[in-house]
DNA sequence: TCTAAAACTGGAAGCGCTTCCATTCTGGAT
DNA sequence: ATCCAGAATGGAAGCGCTTCCAGTTTTAGA
């Protein structure tokens, strides 16, 4: 592997000169920009990017965080900030954090001494302190998917009550007054803000909120079946039922079936978040469109900017869910 | 950040030293380790891996090369190959080849360039002989997924014939004797590899394979439902559909239901890889497994093995399916 | 034509670590 | 007490690049 001690010698020129040709610096002429480039072609030079980090104290590296690798939310996540990243001639490390405290910590430390430039964390066992602590480090990073009001420049996130609230807004124009709720854990900062927006919907209608109708999951599809049967004993009458993910909302709809229900003719049910598979159930899920692509690609661009300089653009901190109507749910 | 020089003078010992007792060393006195321990925790010293990654040409990082970052399948590998990575003190460069030759290419440069000290490969679009070529250079890697048999010992695959076996065989114990096929696109070996298992099947059974009942998709959703229609135009009589993925399986179901053909009293359905969305569909789908996670798991091993000299551990190459029974496949 | 400013170039000191080599120190065998 | 192999340690030269500084050349304005 040619270094650039030997661009240097072959083109006849120093060092410096080559460094600075490689790093596309002002003050180069023409002439010994060509030679340089003549000599890195002639020895297929390609420069070594663990010296360039050590001597620049650059990594070109983004440490990425995720609750877990796999899931179509992560799945759409992950290959938006691989490519954006990429294409802007950085690189993902990417680490899962599995929602544990411990194993969040170990991830981010992990990133840290692993040189990255900057971070992008989806956390959630992590507490607020520990993060607004770690934004005075030298390491910059973004949040996703939570807000954080000490921090907020660097969190991006949904609007979660919007979300639940045009759920329950849709239900309740589709003539449903009976709306069951089965939300993730309330710990979760999304979770309760879906079923606040979720609430006021209810309210505005001027339906009560029964507390009867609501059953706490684990936003995993098991708990949506669990829910859905916790929902029928508990015999409190519905005709709809509003889930805070797509996941669940899936099981809710097994669960259904296993009482021989018919969907949406004698239940009707809507998801959030939009995840791919929504639209291979039967029926096709009706959901809260999460754009997570598009949260991706911000926290890239935030990056790019704050943390190398590039690409002066537009930043978004708060994103905007969206209906997606398809066949779960019957207008009564 | 404090640096292996302040390690050294606190503990009074030399540079060699600490650099001894950080990469466990044999030649050191308990005497020496202890003060230098002792210093390291004092100064919260953490080595600075990309120093010692330009000093040693080792990067301790392992690229991986994949198609997509999202959907079921690679989902589930990447996690299993972040995990064992990172439990053995490694880290993975994750990018995606977009199964296009150029982008892969591309993806390996990347990858190369970043000193990576071995590859997990998982391409569809580069040639054979490239991959052979590139076995002589000095990056070790794994492909994922495919069989070449001139690098045959880097090679992890599904028994993929035995799959289409499997599912073909399975649905003609259950009385099918007029069964369609969807298969993924004909250039990719594992796709032929499966129908020819198919035939297989059918052959023992006295079936004749009828190239009328057979659809070449895409190994997407939509092109699964698209083969459904062909198939039913096509006027050739059938009561059971298997398809080389899941994610096709689920859009033929679609199209069945489309044409109010009962699932599975009219016609079944089986799958191939056991994506987790399989168990959200309706009815649940029968399907052959494909161990992902073992696979991944095995190439980890084998760099840790051939690479990092750890963990001498058994090596299987490939890799057995089975079927798993639910309710997409009725008893005729 | 002269001069100051700007453009260009090269030298050399690192970045923080590993590793080879040489030297010194052990302790057990004689 | 003597000797020696092997263990323990330190010194120093890199790994391949960036970057500051100083020196040299070019440019342009007067």
């Amino acid at each position: 592997m040619a270094t650039i001690y030997e661009v240097s010698a072959l083109a006849g020129v120093s060092l410096s000169s080559v460094s600075r040709v490689l790093n596309d610096h002002e003050h180069v002429s023409k002439k010994t920009k060509q030679k340089v480039v003549a000599a890195m072609n002639e020895l297929d030079y390609r420069p070594n990017t663990i010296a360039r980090s050590l001597a620049s104290s650059r990594s070109n590296s983004i440490g990425v965080l995720v609750s877990e690798l796999h899931g179509p939310f992560f799945g759409a996540m992950l290959s938006t900030i691989e490519l954006e990243l990429r294409n802007a001639g950085k690189h993902a490390v990417i680490t899962a954090g599995h929602s544990d405290e411990e194993s969040e910590k170990k991830g981010l430390e992990f990133l840290i001494d692993r040189n990255c430039d900057a971070l992008i964390l989806h956390v959630d066992a992590i507490s607020d302190e520990y993060l607004i602590k770690l934004s005075k480090g030298k390491t910059p990073f973004v949040i996703l998917n939570r807000y954080i009001s000490e921090i907020k420049d660097n969190c991006f996130y949904l609007n979660n009550e919007l979300g639940g609230y045009l759920a329950a807004k849709y239900l309740i124009e589709q003539g449903h007054k009976d709306i069951a709720y089965i939300s993730g854990p309330i710990t979760k900062q999304d979770t309760t803000e879906r079923l606040t927006g979720h609430k006021k919907a209810l309210a505005e209608a001027d339906i009560p909120f029964k507390e009867s109708l609501v059953y706490e999951g684990d936003y995993l599809t098991e708990s949506g079946r669990d829910g859905f049967n916790f929902l029928i004993e508990n015999k409190t009458a519905f005709t709809a039922v509003a889930c805070s993910n797509d996941e669940m909302a899936s099981g809710a709809m097994r669960g259904a079936r296993d009482h021989k229900i018919l969907i949406p003719d004698q239940c009707s049910f809507i998801g959030f978040d939009n995840a791919f598979f929504t639209e291979y159930l039967y029926p096709q899920l009706t959901t809260i469109n999460f754009p997570v692509n598009d949260m991706a690609k911000m926290s890239t661009h935030w990056i790019l900017q704050h943390v190398y300089k590039q690409k002066e653009s537009e930043i978004t901190n708060m994103f905007t869910p969206k209906l997606i109507e398809r066949k779960s749910v019957k207008q009564n």
